[in-house]
DNA sequence: CCTAAGGCTTAGG
DNA sequence: CCCTAAGCCTTAG
């Protein structure tokens, strides 16, 4: 910090670092300071309602739906050791982030994040909207093929749901799964993206979970963009994806079926 | 530091 | 089809 290196101490502070740097503390702060220390939040009208957002100066850290300012702070302190000021008025990306469900080019401050999370939810952050994927799916992209349950925790503790769209992450028997706020607002958000939740009952019935084209000989989750565009005659679906491989069918490179590798 | 319990799951019986 | 327990990261104790 610019400060301390610019405090000029006393004769009696030069031998001990601790006290010179206190002593840098009271004199003047830079302006700017405060801020990168404190957190401002603000309240937002969001998809799914009224949310509270708290920002540092390195962007969003913390989404929540709750009651009003107090609770906020509340769970807000309950995670991150650092002071929640009033911020004003939301900056004009992070309310069209949260209009348009598309986050792109937004700031977010993921520090403190432990690396399996972190890992989680970038893999979730990949997830286009319109699209779902399901848990196992990121377990298998991250690596960790098993920690299925384990990617399920994280997203829950997801910091900022919606900027990260973790309510694309769905489970892999074609139900919605849980969610931070409620399985109706995930359901909902799907519907507003335009998943078609009532195509991917329908085949989950009937024990379809990936389907492919037999011209292309690509296998892709029902969601996938590219899948929804199979010309019905050449339609085909599989329950399982070593089913649609041994039929001679390739993992999509879009939506990778399965968490291939790129 | 260690153990136990529990969570936006899932495969297998 | 329902039920269980594996599996694994966190956190509370």
């Amino acid at each position: 910090m610019s400060t301390v290196e610019s405090y000029d101490p006393e004769p009696s502070d030069r031998r001990d670092p601790l006290i010179a740097g206190l002593g840098a503390l009271a004199t003047g702060a830079p302006a700017g300071l405060l801020d990168r220390v404190a957190a401002r939040w603000v309240r937002v009208d969001a998809a799914i309602g009224d949310v509270y957002v708290a920002m540092t100066d390195q962007g969003v850290a913390y989404l929540r739906a709750e009651q009003d300012e107090d609770e906020f702070a509340a769970s807000f302190r309950s995670r991150f050791a650092r002071p929640l000021l009033p911020g004003g008025s939301p900056p004009p990306a992070l309310v069209r982030a949260l209009r348009t469900g598309r986050a792109e080019g937004l700031h977010l401050d993921l520090r403190g994040l432990r690396p399996f999370e972190a890992a989680v939810l970038r893999a979730a952050a990949t997830i286009p909207r319109g699209e779902i994927r399901p848990y196992a799916w990121i377990a298998e992209r991250i690596g960790r093929p098993k920690a299925v349950r384990a990617v399920g925790t994280a997203l829950g503790r997801n910091p900022v749901p919606l900027l990260i769209p973790c309510h694309r992450v769905t489970r892999s028997d074609g139900l919605i799964g849980q969610y931070v706020f409620g399985m109706p607002a995930k359901e909902r958000l799907l519907r507003m993206e335009h998943v078609n939740l009532d195509e991917v009952g329908t085949l989950a019935a009937k024990n379809v979970y990936f389907v492919g084209s037999d011209t292309t000989g690509v296998v892709c989750y029902p969601s996938c963009r590219d899948a929804r565009r199979i010309t019905p005659a050449h339609w085909h679906g599989f329950r399982t994806l070593g089913q649609a491989e041994r039929a001679g069918y390739r993992p999509c490179r879009h939506c990778r079926p399965g968490g291939a590798a790129p």
